[in-house]
DNA sequence: TACCAAAATGAACCAGACTCATTTAAAATG
DNA sequence: CATTTTAAATGAGTCTGGTTCATTTTGGTA
C-alpha cells in the first residue's frame, strides 16, 4: 500500500502521488471534473489506469487531492507575500493583490473547488486555512493598537474574499485582466469602516435612512483611525 | 418535438416541463449533480426515462434549466420585495435581506449554480438578469440625484453580492441561522463609499504604500461627500 | 541468485447516461 | 365515428467511463 510505505523510499512515492496530482490539476483544469477522464489523468501522469486508485479512492477524492494541494500552496504563498511588519493597510493590500491575482491566473482550478463534495466537511480544511490568514493580518492589527480592540474580523473577512472572488468572476466574464484598482478600492471601503462605532459592529444603520449622523459617526471614526494607525 | 408543438396544447407541454424540473430540482437538491440519477428524476416526475431527454438535452441541461428556473424566480422575487419609490439604502436593505435569505433557504439549489458549466456562456444568463436588480435600485438612485453621478455602480455591486454570498456560505458553514446585521453592516460599509472621489472610481491608492495622504484623501473624500449629499 | 512483499498493471465489470425502434395517445380528416 | 396521420412517450438495449482485482513486475533483502 503506497499509503504507508515500508521498505520503499517515501520520497519515491511522494514524487509519484504529486506527479499524479499534476497530471490531474491539468487535465481537470482542461476539461472539467465531468469531461475529465481517469484514463487520460492516467495516461498524463504514465501511470496504468488502477494505480490511480492505489493513491486515491476514486475520482471525488482525486479531485479532493488537487484541489486541496492548491489552497495549501496559496496559502504558503500568501504567508511569503505579507510582510508582517509593515501596517495593516498594507498587508491587506498585499494579500488583497495576491489573493485577485492567483484567482485569477488559476481560476478554473478555483472553480473546482466548488464541485469538490461541499457536503464533506474535511475537504474544505485547507480553504479555512487560507482564510485564516486574513485574520492573522487583523489580529495582529489589533495587538498593535493599530486597530479597535472589537472589530469585528470575521465579517470584513466576508467582505474582503467575497468581494475579490465576486469581482475576479466578474472580471473573468468581461475577459479583462487583473486591475488592481479592485483592491485599492476594496480597501479604500474596509479602511472608512475600520472603527468599532461605524456600523460594522452593531449595525449603524437602524432607522430607515442613513442619516447625516452615521456618516459622521464614520468620519469620526477615521479620523482616530488615522491618529492610531500614522505610521 | 416536444421543443416546437403545433398541434398540441402549449400548456400541457409546460405542464410536463415545469414537472420534470420540479421533479430534477427536488432530486438535484437531495443527492447533488453526481448523485442524482435521471432515472430517480423520471420516476420522481412519473414519465420514462426517455422521456426527459425529449425536452432536455442532457443531464448537464437539465441542471442549466433548474438553476436558470431558479434565478428566474429569485429576479421576480426581488422585483415584488423592493419599493422602488423608497430611499436607495432603503431600497438595497430590502434587495440584501430578500438576498441573503434566498440565498440560505435554497443553499443547495444556489450551489448547483456553480455546477452548471461555467464555460458556456448563456447558461449564466439569468444570473446576470438578477444581478441587474441591483443596477436598477443605484440608476434610480443616481437619476434621482440621491446619489453622485459617477458611482461606480459595476464595483459596488461586486461588494453587495460577493458579500453576502460569502457570510451565507460562513453562516452555512457554522450552522447559523439568517442574521440580519450582516445586511445592516455590509450597507453601514457601501454607505460610507458612496462618493465619486472616495477611491472608488479611480483607485486613490496607486503607490505601494496606502501612507496617510491616501487616507486623508479618502477622508477628504467622506467630508465633500457630507457636504454634497447631506440631505 | 532466490525470495518476498510492495507496487503496478490493464482486462473485465458494472453503474448509469443516453438512444432509438416501437407503442400509445392525440389530433386531423372525411 | 372510423380512419388516417402526426406527436408524444416508452423502456429495453447500447455505450462510455469509473472502479475492481487477479496477475505481473519491481525493488529491496538475505
Amino acid at each position: 500500500m503506497p499509503a504507508t510505505p515500508r521498505h520503499t523510499s517515501r520520497a519515491r512515492v511522494e514524487a509519484k502521488e504529486s506527479s499524479i496530482l499534476d497530471a490531474a490539476e491539468k487535465i481537470f483544469a482542461e476539461a472539467g471534473f465531468d469531461g475529465a477522464k481517469v484514463s487520460d489523468i492516467a495516461r498524463a501522469a504514465s501511470v496504468a489506469e488502477g494505480t490511480v486508485y492505489l493513491y486515491y479512492k476514486n475520482k471525488q477524492d482525486l479531485l479532493a487531492g488537487v484541489v486541496g494541494r492548491f489552497w495549501t500552496q496559496l496559502t504558503l504563498g500568501a504567508e511569503a507575500a505579507i510582510e508582517p511588519d509593515t501596517t495593516t493597510a498594507m498587508q491587506l493590500e498585499q494579500l488583497g493583490r495576491y489573493h485577485l491575482q492567483s484567482l485569477l491566473n488559476q481560476f478554473e482550478v478555483v472553480s473546482l473547488t466548488y464541485r469538490a463534495r461541499p457536503q464533506q466537511e474535511q475537504d474544505l480544511d485547507q480553504v479555512r486555512e487560507y482564510v485564516r490568514v486574513f485574520d492573522h493580518i487583523m489580529q495582529r492589527g489589533v495587538d498593535r493598537g493599530e486597530l479597535p480592540e472589537h472589530i469585528p474580523i470575521v465579517q470584513l473577512r466576508d467582505v474582503f474574499f467575497g468581494t475579490l472572488e465576486f469581482s475576479a468572476r466578474t472580471l473573468k466574464l468581461r475577459e479583462r485582466p487583473y486591475d488592481h484598482s479592485v483592491v485599492t478600492n476594496l480597501l479604500s471601503i474596509m479602511v472608512t469602516s475600520t472603527d468599532t462605532s461605524s456600523g460594522m459592529t452593531q449595525g449603524a444603520i437602524q432607522g430607515k435612512e442613513p442619516s447625516n449622523r452615521d456618516l459622521m459617526n464614520t468620519l469620526k471614526a477615521i479620523q482616530k483611525q488615522l491618529k492610531t494607525s500614522g505610521n
